[in-house]
DNA sequence: ATTGTTTATATCGCAAGCTATTTATCGTAT
DNA sequence: ATACGATAAATAGCTTGCGATATAAACAAT
């Protein structure tokens, strides 16, 4: 049986992905942030006060994960959990001077890394290759729930 | 500044890559394997008696993840690691009985989950997104090495 | 009011990835 | 023979991901 990992979609999206963070881990070190905290940090630079619920709906991570994310970014000083006042189950979720500061540098640094990658890419070949790829999400994500 | 999390190629490159981990559990957790075992056991299943390096030399994966990943495989009965006689640091890898014969349903079943990621690719379609994969890699892999 | 169900978050235990460091052996050069 | 640098593998300590379970609060129904 013929199976080479180089012609294997699923060992090259792991791969790439992999230098993806890698990548973006360089560039935001020096911010004191990191890969797995960005998605938390898109949606709160967009909206502060969200929910530990809000967020698992939008990012297409686990509740448990995003769980732990947010208490490390908490403990890094990154974010604040404030009681909500109606729930007593929920937190609502700040961020901290600092880190509203950070966004900026924290999007030009993941905007150099994508650029890093495409490198060379048309822009009709950047469309097809994001196309691909969320096409290749939509059948996993149902053959998953399947 | 406008920074969409579905526009971006690293968002995606590692949401992807969840869902061709999480789908290939799913296909072999019944064989007794998963997917972080499955770049080595491809490499032993070509040619047993490798060494670490070797394997480490052949699979984009750091000596201290392989070195985990093959303790686990040990623990789990997938492989044996045999003293070398030339070379007192050197341990060599072989499969087991068990491990040898589950080949051909494993590889199946990477090859499914493949096919359900790019169900609906047509064969252009998927050689242009391997391709596009692969410069992606070449890129970041040099931007790395910098 | 109590009891049971749902909901929000936290926790447990694990895999797989990383960097950095340690340990043990080899080989080489004095 | 010894001491020193190089090499192979292991270990430490961390992050990010997962599933499963626990905890606590809210709500619904007696």
């Amino acid at each position: 049986m013929t199976f080479e990992k180089d012609s294997s979609a699923g060992y090259l999206a792991n791969h790439m992905a992999r230098l993806f963070a890698a990548g973006l881990q360089r560039r935001i070190k020096p911010l004191g942030l990191a890969p797995g905290q960005f998605p938390a940090l898109l949606a709160l630079w967009a909206r502060e006060g969200q929910t530990q619920k809000d967020l698992v709906r939008t990012l297409d991570i686990e509740q448990a994960t995003l769980a732990n994310t947010l208490s490390r970014m908490e403990r890094d000083g990154l974010i604040e959990r404030r009681p909500s006042a109606e729930d007593g189950r929920v937190q609502k979720i700040f961020l901290t001077d600092r880190t509203r500061s950070l966004r900026d540098e924290a999007v030009e640094a993941a905007m150099a890394q994508n650029e890093i990658a495409l490198e060379g890419f048309s822009d009709t070949e950047t469309a097809q290759f994001l196309s691909f790829m969320k096409r290749a999400i939509t059948s996993m994500q149902q053959d998953g729930s399947a």
